[in-house]
DNA sequence: TACTAAGTGTATTTTTGTGTATGCAAAACT
DNA sequence: AGTTTTGCATACACAAAAATACACTTAGTA
């Protein structure tokens, strides 16, 4: 149980993992990490990844679905004086699910506490698409949300339409809602909404990818 | 502890070493570094490596795995397929101008994206004097600096002061900012400023020349 | 069924650090 | 002078680690 040390090699592997999964929201295979690493064999992979469960950084996915190795957000600080706290970064918002639930968590990340403060729950989504780049979201950035049902006018919100997970401006009217795109691509157009609709949460930060 | 003299050819290999790691993110390998330092045996190059090593200015690597020399702390990285990003190096900065006016720019120099990651704006400052000192940055050092306007406190900031660049300890109080001197020399003295000025960048990385 | 993609086992090759012996020139002795 | 010592650089070799090639098993899918 003493954690040995990590090694060069292996402290590259984890970046590129972690890379990856902000990348695509999930793990890579063994052959994915293998060229990423710009190995020729996927046993050089799989080695690696070996060490790093065995260091209990990495760990394997339970029986179920796939058998992946999940990654486990520990985090060496680079200021002491920097705290952190671990926040979801969740795959696919599925619809009926409980938002934080475990099958929905892809990884956890080390977030300063600076950025996600202390009181409220918080998540981490990577966005798709482009409907809200002109506020600075591009296709695959990260987004750093605040769990909560309400919001105020003009306020960047996560909203689930149609089963689908959707980062809009909030506009509130007297007796509707609409969810405005921010976009230079014009073929994205407001929603409207009935008044009460589930918010899922309040963009607080984005981070680009 | 007995810091001994270090030669003109450990002195070489250091520059060596630096320029390598600043290239290419990692610590070369004996024979990498046998090829630049123009020997013909992996022997010699290893031996200068045990005298560094000797010294305390490089360090072996922890057990375990690797037995590779490393250098001190290399900072993260985030994509491997991107090698190296050219940095300006700013001559005198002068004070209206732009930080990034061509007018300043003295030369390019390949800094590794794992120094040097991608989102941010880099430069490199030639320093002068002996204000930091105790920090590692000695006379004609270079320092690699990101472009941000805001820092926190404790940073080590470039600062534009009275047209002369500074850098220097950030300390952050509650009605005003200090700059603080990291000096043995005592003529150097603490810079009181208002609360809100211009930082010009924050000290990511110290070449020692 | 056949096919594909995934992780993993085994054997082999390449890389890497380092030990030992040798040569060689300059300096330091007798 | 001649001799020895010292400081490097070279060549070669070796063990361990890392990377590779190849093949096999398993699970999911059409």
């Amino acid at each position: 149980m003493p954690n040995s040390q990590i090694s060069n090699k292996e402290m590259e592997a984890l970046r590129v993992i972690r890379s990856h999964l902000m990348k695509y929201g999930k793990m890579p295979s063994v052959r994915e990490l293998m060229k990423e690493l710009n190995y020729k064999s996927p046993r050089s992979a799989a080695v690696v990844i070996q060490k790093l469960t065995d260091k209990n950084i990495l760990e394997k996915k339970k029986g179920g679905g796939i058998r992946l190795a999940q990654y486990e957000a520990s985090e060496v600080s680079d200021n002491p004086q920097e705290q952190t706290i671990k926040i979801p970064l969740l795959g696919a918002v599925a619809c009926g699910l409980p938002i934080f639930a475990e099958e929905n968590i892809e990884a956890e990340i080390a977030v300063s506490t600076k950025v996600a403060h202390h009181p409220g729950k918080y998540y981490l989504l990577k966005t798709q698409g482009d409907s809200m780049n002109l506020q600075g979201i591009n296709d695959g950035d990260l987004v750093l949300v605040k769990y909560q049902n309400h919001a105020e006018n003009g306020d960047m919100v996560v909203a689930l339409i149609d089963n689908e997970v959707t980062v809009k401006e909030l506009k509130i009217n007297k007796d509707n809602v609409v969810l405005l795109p921010r976009s230079s691509n014009k073929l994205h157009t407001p929603i409207i909404l009935s008044r009460d609709f589930a918010i899922q949460g309040v963009v607080v930060s984005v981070i680009p990818m």
